[in-house]
This record gives structure tokens, C-alpha cells and sequence, in this order.
DNA sequence: AATGTACTCTATCAATTTGATAGACTTAAT
DNA sequence: ATTAAGTCTATCAAATTGATAGAGTACATT
């Protein structure tokens, strides 16, 4: 399950992703604009910041803004960030591997094996798509809605 | 993240399974053969049981086996039960959708397109892999082990 | 029918994680 | 100097997770 956390990061960097290089962007408009509890936004893009995703400018004019342009930055990236590794079990994670007590036999636990599966059909997917990508998708979507005829499903 | 109780469930599930149709087996073996606190996993049984994927006995002679063949349990079925739904998120879950609260277009949330791909990626896997399927890669590796020459990487 | 075995059910608990809030502090622009 | 805005640390309540306890029920065997 993707946390709240990592819901209103991706949320935010979305908006910042779309108004990049338009100079910084506020805390509180990003919260008011997403409804995002704006203390708790905050410790989010505070986080980002300290990873590289963010930067920012303090006092009059100040704000937060992408550390690097939008098809940089990964969501992997910030989900591994706000809620830890992808994978399912921390055996057959590439980021954050550890070993599961008691497994006998690591190369031959069937668990194991499906679960690695899914990590990587995950991660796959997930540090492959940018933000751009996903500013993308999304504005093909939106187009789509508003010039397709209507009564279609 | 898997939870204990789904691994400890499959773990549990893979050995009645590899003894399919030698009678019922008893919790505490199970719980000591995979080290599972005995309590917990009575748990984890009984629930299983509700949704028929065990069967149990009660009595002398008694303890669980499952409720059907090896190869129509399918891992995708047995995590719902104990940690609910695949997906990373409720809009994007078959099972037990939920709608965004304050997500204005579901259509065109990019963040919903991308969980989609993530929970069908998941699912895809997790579907269409049953205990028999677990075994069956097992076996072939633990063959592959004792039979491959020394000193191969 | 009595006994013992083994699953069933409900309650409870401690620890951790999650989502959120508060307030003092620092930096920068005017 | 004043005001705007991010930074940092602490704290909290609620939910979830992992685990334990004990009384209850069903069944086989003698």
C-alpha cells in the first residue's frame, strides 16, 4: 500500500513537475491546491529536499521547486524515499536487502522466488515512469476527454 | 510489504501442500516445523479456513488440510485474505475499490494510472501462481543444487 | 460415558507505524 | 526592522501488527 505520505509527494511534485521553471512554489499553495494538511506537507517536501528531489528558497519570494527537471526524477525514486523499499519482502529487495532470519535456503525458498517476481514487475514499472511521463499521460488523457464525441464509452 | 501473517500463512500452505493427502496435519507441527508462534498461526488457520482454502478436523486424528488441490490455490487469494487488497491503492483495486476522496477525475489521475499498472503487474503474477506451481519450482532448483557440478557460479 | 486430543472463538495487549499538529528557530527580501 | 517563508524537533492520537491467554466445542477411543 502506498502511504498518505508518499501520495502527497507524488501529488506535489506533480504540480511542480507541470509549473516547472516558473519560479518556486509555496508550501501552503501546494497544500491548499492538493488539500494536503499543510504541516504534514512540510516533513514531506522537507524529505525530498534532504534526497536531492527538492530544492528550495527561503524568505520573501522563497518556495520549493525540482532539484532536476521533471523526466529526472523517478517515482521509485520518491516512493523508495517517504515509504521504503518496493519490494514485498525484505529478502528480494536491490535497495535495502536483508536477509530473513531462519530461511534455510535463500536460492530455493519458493516465497522467495514469486517475491521477487513482483518486486521487480514493480520496480519495473516504477523507475521507469517520470514525472514527465506521467505529465504526459496524463495531459493525453485530458485531451482526449474534452475533444473526443460525446455518448462514447 | 508482505505481512507475517501472510508469509507464515504460505509458508504453512506450501507444506500441507507438498503433503496433500497425507492426512490432516497438526497446528503445533506446522508451527514448529516453519517456527511459527502457535497461537498466531491457529489464527492465520482458522482464517484461511473461513474462506475454504483449509479444511480442518478436530479431535484425535484431526488437524488441517487443504480445502482444495494444490494447483487451485493461488497466491493472489491467500494475501487478500490476510492482508487485503493487491493494489497500492483503493481506486485501483478489483477486489474492493474504493473512490478517492477529493480525486476530482479519476480518469486522468496520473498517479491512478501508474498504481493501475503496479496492482496488474502484481496481480498478474500473483494470480496465475498457485502452491503447486511454488512447489514445482522448488523442486526443480533443489534438484538442480544436489545435481550440478561443484564450483559453478 | 469418560477421557483426552485438537480445533474454535473472543478478548486483550504491547510495540510499531502512520497521519497529523505545535512551536520555536533561521534565512532572506524589502 | 519587519515580514515572509522554509527548517527543525518534539509530541500525539489512532490504527495496525504481531502475539498471547483462556475458556469452549467436537470428535475418537476406550
Amino acid at each position: 500500500m502506498l502511504s498518505k505520505k508518499a501520495k502527497y509527494a507524488l501529488q506535489a511534485l506533480l504540480i511542480l513537475a507541470k509549473e516547472y521553471e516558473q519560479g518556486p512554489i509555496l508550501i501552503s499553495n501546494l497544500a491548499q491546491r492538493e488539500r494536503i494538511p499543510r504541516k504534514f506537507l512540510e516533513l514531506i517536501l522537507l524529505e525530498l529536499k534532504k534526497h536531492g528531489i527538492l530544492q528550495s528558497k527561503k524568505g520573501k519570494g522563497g518556495g520549493y521547486f525540482l532539484g532536476k527537471s521533471p523526466n529526472a526524477i523517478y517515482l521509485g525514486h520518491v516512493i523508495r524515499i517517504l515509504d521504503g523499499p518496493l519490494a514485498p519482502l525484505p529478502c528480494v529487495s536491490q535497495t535495502a536487502y536483508m536477509k530473513c532470519e531462519e530461511c534455510q535456503d535463500e536460492k530455493t525458498c519458493g516465497i522467495r522466488m514469486v517475491m521477487k517476481e513482483v518486486r521487480d514487475a514493480t520496480a519495473r514499472i516504477l523507475d521507469s515512469t517520470s514525472l514527465a511521463d506521467m505529465l504526459k499521460r496524463v495531459e493525453r488523457l485530458t485531451k482526449q476527454q474534452t475533444t473526443a464525441p460525446p455518448h462514447r464509452r
